[in-house]
DNA sequence: GCTCCCATACTCGGATAATAACTGTCCGAGTATGGAAGG
DNA sequence: CCTTCCATACTCGGACAGTTATTATCCGAGTATGGGAGC
């Protein structure tokens, strides 16, 4: 159970998209940023715009800027835009093949194995979804003040 | 990023196993329950034996039982027995390629993005550590009265 | 009748294929650019 | 000099292989059983 490594290209090139200030980056320079493989990073990044967390453009001038304020983006958004709607856990139901398993009852709700694991999910879930990219940009920004305009700067940006 | 099934099967057979009263029961028998696959699902139990939750006995008469009492048996611990140790989020580091990366620098400790989705998987994790075996046999228990003597019916062990 | 022994059937355990998911790569559709031609 | 047009280069987007992890299966090593032979 480990989750597709995309998502910390993705963590990250939101936060260097947040310091970029609304100017769009292309997915080469996102991915020269920390040496990344471009065209599998694109795929990442494709994935966040059908979410609806960053918006593309094609053609010269183009490439990637968030979709709204990074105080409105949350971890859970970009984890789910990565990974999928689905909590972990499997239930596959195989109590309807145990001792009174009925076909019309939903285990996924009733089974209280599935119950609990649900219970442990939605934490995770919450716990993601209480920090936004602003949260995160600023404690990085607390720890290295230099951090926005070193991003800026590796991206082939006006310093400021 | 989904978990094996392997880890509904292995819980479902853990609470059956509780159930069993000390007595071994072979992984065929336990597979039969929910028209499980029994090679696979020995595979799980051989995992679960690895890890100290269930011994195994070889021979007629053998199988598997709880190492230990329900109740000192988690559902975190039979995850991390199927699933491994590692968390779900794979920080690779790649700060370390970044402006101002330093290869001396232990980054699944030092990043922010890593520091955040670690907090969200100790929140899974201690939820899962919050209820043991014989929470959820209780809780079935009290739900459904005959489910203990139909699960042992089942597994063709004297009714009690 | 009792004890010892051995063949047997049964169980786990790890080694071996089949399948699906993830990782990585490539090329085409569409677009803003920038220069050249014409007025 | 200004406007219009077009060729160009650049970008994302989805389609296509390579690699790893998951799922499923099989057969061998070891063990308690149970019957039979011997005492």
């Amino acid at each position: 159970m480990q989750m597709s490594e995309g998502v910390e290209w993705a963590l990250h090139s939101c936060l260097n998209l947040a310091w970029a200030d609304g100017r769009a980056v292309t997915a080469g320079k996102l991915a020269a940023f920390y040496d990344l493989p471009a065209a599998y990073l694109n795929r990442q990044l494709q994935a966040l715009a059908r979410a609806g967390i960053v918006t593309s453009t094609s053609g010269p001038r183009g490439g990637f800027r968030l979709a709204r304020d990074p105080a409105r983006i949350t971890l859970l958004d970009v984890v789910v835009a990565i990974e999928g709607e689905q909590e972990a856990f499997r239930c596959r139901q195989i109590m309807r093949d145990g001792p009174g398993g009925r076909s019309d009852v939903d285990y996924r709700r009733h089974c209280l194995v599935s119950q609990a694991m649900s219970r442990a999910d939605l934490a995770w879930r919450r716990e993601l979804a209480a920090q936004t990219l602003a949260d995160i940009g600023a404690a990085v920004e607390r720890k290295h003040p230099g951090a926005p305009r070193a991003a800026r700067n590796r991206l082939d940006l006006p310093a400021d």
